[in-house]
DNA sequence: CAACGCTATGGTAGCGCTACCATTTTTCAG
DNA sequence: CTGAAAAATGGTAGCGCTACCATAGCGTTG
């Protein structure tokens, strides 16, 4: 006698329960959910009702590998606190919501070795889309991503050979037209603050250098850095290092948004007129820049946007019509306000 | 004459042919995969070799299926980007990064109907355990929980009746802590200013109440708020509109550190004194709080430590020792500063 | 009206893995 | 040395679903 292994999944309904209440085979309750159009309306409702009565929920596991296809998009960021990441993340989930597809999220810790990892372990569940930032995978990532067999979006940044397709802007071109405005405006002895110095800001940096020696202003002590994870507090503490420093700094770029407040507060404390004494320019223009007081001229970034655009090239891509520009360049804006005007 | 199937999977290797090449059963590999120590050193070393020259990686899809479990974490969270819940999100990841246990990730935008949606969706993969944020639930995502059949972590806030287990603190004790200060610090006409009115931010609300009138001093035109989401130029706007109305405010309690801001920055654009003329109180402790000109006095919540202590109950629930006691408060302390030092 | 193509449905055979049990080998008390 | 228990290994039968092919029923065409 043959006893049936004891139902593994504590008895929720599955397609074949669904079937044999509305009468038909198993396989037409799977067309009915994913190609509705190959099913007769008489059969559609008889089925839908089935699924009403018992509660089904297909179980995308035994889906994913029927069909050697999992319905899951992994996405890759350094950072899950960092606002700038969780725009671009919010960006992706609001364009999925009500999509089939699931997310899978991986924090990479701007670990390129962290970052192979997680792609390994995304690649063993043959997802339907990958999403990275940045563009410096390392040989082995871009191999993996290469092969994974599905459409691959590199967000953040733009740049030349795409391993699939991109969505961003150019942050070389962002430095430089930060550090040209604080020239513009008058201010001569600039100086670059920076924490986590990621590829994204080391190419900010280059945009910068490249700006001053143009206007034929740059000097390496004007450039202070560190590798610690960016905060407010850490942006004082530079701030405070690069007057040391250089008594003389009459304007500062900031890495980011952060680091710009923590200027601006330090400015407050110590009595440094912004932007008489001093001015400033942020990156990213997270909202509260512009309610700062003084408000704080930055680079305003499209992050929500690059994440909606990517999932909407990814499925495009998915249903078969990549798009024919590969590589997307969502630009950024200048925003002059007061702790630039003197 | 039977024609296989091609192979769906782009010829990924199976457990089968690492089990050919290392000359054992493909139930061997399993096991030496999940409990090595059920597998002689021998067949083990075997075994690992032939992984490691084939490059296999375990199909996690093929594994849920098999064994009606998937090492999945489910975690819902109301907003991706607000630094709070990214905090403990955050904490969850960190705690999961050297487990096998993925992750996935579900934002309710603070709506119970998305919430069971979400709730529906990840319980069809049969999670190794679930955390959402808050213990108010709708009735149906309350018996969605329970029926779950794995652990079930409640976050951010402790209460009564757990569905299974919970880490966070008392918001109500934490609004209150926050008004006493205010009064004990000599403000009398105090504030409270709130956006996206959440059932943890009406419960400061209420610790704010519950102060104020012990203190014979509450007046419902001092309580400020909007269902909007919440921001620093949020913060500005509100505090406008209280001071408006209430032209004799001399003391606001913010709801969240957001808010906080957009008042301080308000204060300094209206030369209003802070703290002589108006005393500041922010939630949460974000780290600008303590670099902030004056600094602000907050709240300070471990959102890091819940994410982590979550994972570590769950963990501890599916390893068959639950912890005895289901409820952990975390507590948050009072961080005093110049905001409210008049 | 036979031959053909089209649409709607169903049956069968896996996807890659593990639960369950069976079998073989080793260990060790007596 | 023997018998029995314990440890190590393997075979079989699915998990719930879908790819692939087969079939039935229908209208269309020359």
């Amino acid at each position: 006698m043959i006893k049936p292994r004891a139902r593994r999944g504590g008895g929720r309904p599955t397609i074949s329960d669904v079937a044999r209440k509305a009468g038909v085979g198993a396989i037409t309750v799977s067309r009915a959910l994913r190609e509705p159009e190959r099913v007769s309306q008489d059969l559609r409702r008889q089925i839908q009702a089935a699924i009403d009565e018992l509660g089904y929920v297909p179980d995308p596991n035994a889906r994913a590998l029927a069909s050697a296809r999992a319905e899951v998009f992994g996405v890759l960021v350094p950072s899950l606190t960092n606002n700038v990441f969780a725009e671009v993340v919010r960006g992706i989930y609001d364009s999925l919501s009500d999509s089939p597809f699931r997310i899978q999220l991986g924090n990479t810790h701007y670990s390129g070795l962290e970052e192979e990892r997680l792609l390994q372990l995304f690649g063993s569940q043959r997802p339907a889309a990958l999403i990275v930032a940045g563009i410096d995978q390392t040989p082995t990532s871009r191999k993996l991503l290469e092969n994974a067999g599905c459409p691959v979006v590199q967000v953040m940044e733009t740049g030349p050979d795409p391993i699939d397709m991109m969505v961003g802007f150019s942050h070389l071109d962002g430095g430089r037209t930060a550090t040209e405005h604080l020239i513009e405006m008058g201010y001569r002895r600039i100086g670059f603050i920076g924490a986590r110095m990621d590829p994204r800001s080391q190419r900010r940096l280059a945009g910068y250098r490249a700006a001053m020696e143009k206007a034929g202003l740059f000097d390496p002590r004007l450039v202070t850095t560190t590798p610690v994870l960016s905060s407010v507090p850490l942006g004082r503490e530079l701030f405070r290092d690069a007057l040391a420093k250089m008594p003389t700094l009459d304007g500062v770029f900031c890495n980011n948004d952060d680091i710009a407040l923590g200027v601006l507060f330090e400015c407050h404390r110590a009595a440094i007129d912004v932007p008489k004494t001093i001015g400033i320019v942020g990156f990213n223009d997270l909202d509260m820049m512009q309610v700062a007081f003084p408000s704080i001229t930055s680079i305003r970034t499209y992050r929500y946007e690059i994440g909606r655009r990517a999932v909407a090239m990814a499925l495009a891509a998915i249903a078969g019509d990549r798009p024919q520009e590969r590589v997307v360049d969502l630009g950024f804006e200048l925003k002059r306000r007061e702790s630039t005007a003197r």
